[in-house]
DNA sequence: AGCACGCCGACT
DNA sequence: GTCGGCGTGCTC
């Protein structure tokens, strides 16, 4: 009998697999693809066409469709048995690259470096948004009565909950969702048997990227942008009919005049007091046309308030010009590239971004792009308003807080050259940006460049440095505070240093003052964590209309809910971390889990209903200063811009941090009415000490500055100078009158905040790094930590000891510690062990040694010795806290 | 990181 | 025998 169609089907591969020999032609073209899972060699894929290296690909990965980056086009088929059955590309989903070639390399180089996958570091760079994946989607076929529910649970409790879950939502849910709920880590089998009682439908779909916004903009028509177009005849006839259509057709002419873009429908209505209507009617009029383009993520009209000076027409201080001709005369003739690294040291208020303008301006006029990053936390609408006073539409702004949508559109119009300035936090030193002429890391030194938990975990300002060499290009890394590293690197010659030694508004450095708090507090003087002299000094700047800001270091000062009759702290289930107060919402949070519960009514020690928050919180502080001067809410001041009568002398105070500024815009309004003089006092965290630069500002205080100094960190020292100098630098920004720090403290001695005190950083700087090379500790050395997670702490121990013994004793590569429990030794219910390694630089300048018997150490375990239950992760240039 | 498979204990 | 709970291993 001849064989039937299903005999042959039972030989056939699963569905979107092939069968293919490698090296035979019949099966289409090979290409190899990352993904972004850990320890995760390049896949092997075909397809009928070529696909250009950084496109972005749909592939099937077991049960799976997921996001992989094409990353060589024409590979050696795979040698491994498996390879034999070569599973083909779902989809393409790039037309033209997402990653240009030099990002591609950056990105293998980078993931070589810090020892995890080059898809980790490609898909860490890429908004998630544009990496899409199967999802598994349920839904509930009919309804299921109570009764049905209650005999069910008595034999099947966990079926009975996943259909009591589905039967309260409408629709379908994700099998994550459904897992998060439910507080379980698999649902699997209970729906396989749902789904065999036919009450449920599984399907596994594949979701859509994100798409960006689109909007209605108008451009000038062509036969207007022409160079003889008549365009006074049609301005002379619009004029005397329809004078809102000649100011909207003007506000286009000018765009067209700047080398504009289409200008946004609404944005340009509102710009020209005209309407959307008005606009319509010249698209009609054939005098202007109509386009779709992506939503820009904040079309909010820039204020004057927070661009102090026109900055493009500035003049430039001696020190300024001397340091942009160094920069721009290094630049060989366009389109030769030469990679040049500079450490801009400029004292706050020198003017370190006019610099960083002059440079780029100088650069984008010989067409190539600029890039710049900044800490998170300095993403301000400030700095944002500055650059587009200057660069106008040609900025890009990269942040966490854009929506996907944004996000996804800003990245394919950087992609697609139309923004050639992007400014943008850590992962923006990705950007798919080409032929850089510049990079620059604003505020070098700070410690949230450095990412640590999930892998990558990379340095932005480092990989900067790489893709500068990779880019050929010059590289400024900029700070009035620069970290020991630049200063070390600028020392021995591998950076050029340049020095803004002077205020550019001619204002005096602030006076510095320290409180002793313990002294205080012996003397009466202190009201909770105020001092009568700060609170002084803050009424005092309140008669005189001037701004204060009280700055909490937030890193320990987190809000804690304490019970006042026991002292019992709320603490993580999951962690050996207190939980985290956040008022607004009402929830305890952990920050190391994620484990969010309802702020408690008792304490669960001894029942006592008297919980108060016993850390130092900027919601305390504010209280506290509240009650000691009367408060004045910011909405009950009737009239704006009017002077306070005599008794007015009641401060209005602010807070600025991340529960309080949650809202779309609440950063800007906030700031804008402290500009503006709404506002007399902000008490805020970090955000406050970063990129705030408003001209009334004569008072800063530290309410703790030696919070940071309790961490188990070597770099704890010079994290608190640096944080001192850095919110000492918010003060005195105007020539009128000078500023005032004040720095409450229990350790008024200690020598960082005295070398803060006396300005003597420099001389501090040489003393601290001389001890750091008498301890082989950075930037002489790396420190490597290999740390171990598991949930049997007898396992833990022994993996720990395994891998330790695996790496040599006798290379001058690596000075090694014996395994111990970090600092928080429990997260996630798992147990942590850590292994501290040393590299010292002067034998293993690069790292490659160690690395290379890390990693070979690490393949050993994995293949011999590994328990499943623990899991090991490395970061190769820890900086934390050990 | 998912997702499936498979072993084991509890309970019917 | 059935249900549910993990640990373990694989993904071209």
């Amino acid at each position: 009998m001849c064989a039937n169609i299903e005999d042959f089907l039972g030989l056939l591969p699963a569905p979107g697999t092939l069968p293919c020999l490698p090296g035979t032609l019949d099966c289409g073209m090979l290409v190899s693809v990352a993904v972004g899972l850990p320890r995760l060699p390049l896949l092997t894929y075909q397809h009928p066409n070529p696909i250009e290296p950084g496109s972005r690909v749909l592939v099937p990965l077991g049960k799976r469709v997921v996001t992989g980056m094409v990353v060589d086009a024409d590979p050696q088929p795979p040698t491994n048995e498996r390879g034999m059955l070569i599973k083909q590309v779902a989809e393409v989903l790039d037309d033209a690259p997402s990653m240009p070639p030099v990002v591609m390399e950056l990105a293998r180089r980078v993931a070589d470096y810090y020892l995890c996958s080059w898809g980790e570091v490609l898909f860490a760079a890429l908004p998630s948004g544009l990496a899409p994946s199967s999802v598994v989607r349920v839904e509930l076929l009919r309804p299921v009565s109570p009764t049905e529910l209650e005999v069910l649970a008595k034999h099947a409790p966990r079926r009975a909950a996943l259909l009591q879950v589905l039967q309260e939502h409408q629709g379908d849910l994700t099998v994550q969702y459904l897992q998060k709920v439910l507080r379980t880590t698999t649902v699997a089998d209970q729906l396989d048997a749902l789904q065999r009682a036919g009450m449920v439908d599984v399907r596994t779909v594949t979701d859509e990227e994100t798409q960006p916004r689109h909007i209605r903009a108008v451009r000038l028509a062509p036969h207007l942008a022409a160079e003889d177009a008549d365009v006074r005849s049609v301005f002379d006839e619009l004029d005397r009919r329809a004078p809102k259509q000649s100011l909207a057709l003007g506000q286009l002419f000018l765009a067209h005049m700047r080398g504009d873009g289409p200008q946004p429908i609404t944005q340009l209505a509102r710009e020209t007091g005209s309407s959307a209507a008005a606009i319509e009617a010249l698209v009609g009029k054939g005098l202007a046309t109509l386009e779709s383009i992506i939503r820009p993520p904040d079309d909010a009209p820039f204020d004057a308030l927070l661009v102090s000076r026109d900055e493009a027409a500035l003049t430039l201080t001696p020190e300024q010009s001397a340091a942009v001709m160094t920069i721009t005369g290094a630049m060989p003739p366009s389109p030769a590239h030469a990679y040049a690294p500079y450490l801009l040291e400029g004292v706050t208020g020198s003017g370190k971004t006019v610099v960083y303008q002059r440079v780029m301006q100088e650069v984008l006029d010989r067409g190539q792009t600029c890039l710049m990053l900044v800490p998170e936390i300095a993403l301000t609408p400030q700095l944002h308003d500055r650059f587009r006073a200057v660069f106008g539409e040609r900025v890009a702004l990269m942040h966490s807080r854009m929506s996907m949508g944004d996000r996804v559109g800003t990245w394919q119009r950087i992609k697609r050259g139309e923004l050639p300035v992007v400014i943008g936090a850590r992962s923006a030193v990705f950007a798919p940006l080409r032929n850089v002429g510049l990079i620059v890391v604003d505020e070098e030194h700070e410690p949230s460049y450095k990412q640590d938990d999930p892998a990558p975990r990379y340095h932005g300002r480092d990989v900067a440095i790489m893709r500068a060499a990779f880019e050929q290009c010059a590289v400024i890394l900029g700070s009035a505070t620069p970290s020991l590293e630049s200063v070390h690197n600028a020392r021995t010659g591998r950076y050029t240093h340049l020095a803004l030694t002077h205020r550019t508004d001619g204002a005096s450095m602030p006076t510095l003052s320290v409180v002793n708090i313990a002294a205080e507090k012996e003397a009466g003087r202190m009201k909770g964590t105020l001092s009568s002299h700060l609170i002084d000094a803050v009424l005092q700047r309140t008669e005189r209309h001037e701004g204060s800001i009280l700055f909490l270091n937030r890193r320990g000062f987190a809000s804690q809910l304490t019970c006042q009759d026991c002292g019992h702290v709320a603490t993580c289930p999951n962690c050996d971390v207190h939980l985290t107060w956040h008022k607004k919402p009402g929830h305890l949070r952990c920050h190391y889990c994620g484990h969010t519960e309802a702020v408690r009514t008792a304490c669960t020690e001894c029942g006592s209903t008297d919980l108060r928050d016993g850390g130092i919180g900027t919601q305390r502080v504010e209280e506290e200063l509240t009650s000691e001067t009367g408060n004045r809410k910011p909405e009950t001041k009737p009239e704006t811009g009017q002077l306070r009568t005599a008794n007015g002398n009641r401060p209005v105070i602010a807070r600025m941090d991340a529960d309080t500024m949650q809202k779309r815009n609440a950063h800007r309004k906030l700031l804008e009415k402290f500009a503006g003089g709404e506002v007399d006092v902000i008490v805020g965290t970090q955000m406050v000490a970063k990129g705030l630069d408003i001209a009334r500002v004569t008072l800063v205080a530290v309410v703790l500055a030696d919070q940071a100094l309790h961490q188990s960190d070597f770099r704890a020292a010079e994290r608190t100078v640096q944080l001192l100098v850095q919110v000492a630098g918010r003060a005195g920004r105007t020539a009128k009158r000078p500023g005032e720090v004040i720095i409450q403290t229990f350790a008024p001695s200690h020598p960082a905040i005295q070398a803060v005190v006396d300005q003597r950083v420099t001389e501090w700087m040489d003393t601290e790094l001389q001890l750091r090379k008498e301890a082989g500790y950075p930037p002489y050395s790396r420190f490597m930590v290999l740390e171990l997670s598991g949930p049997d702490e007898g396992e833990l121990d022994h993996a720990a000891r395994v891998l330790d013994r695996l790496l040599p004793t006798d290379d001058p590569a690596i000075v090694r510690f014996a395994p111990v429990a970090p600092s928080v030794a429990w997260v996630r219910n798992r147990h942590r062990r850590i292994i501290v390694i040393k590299n010292p630089k002067d034998v293993d300048p690069s790292g490659a040694r160690a690395r290379t018997l890390i990693s070979a150490a690490l393949n050993t375990y994995y293949e011999s010795y590994a328990s499943a239950s623990v899991r090991v992760s490395i970061d190769v240039d820890a900086s934390g806290q050990l």
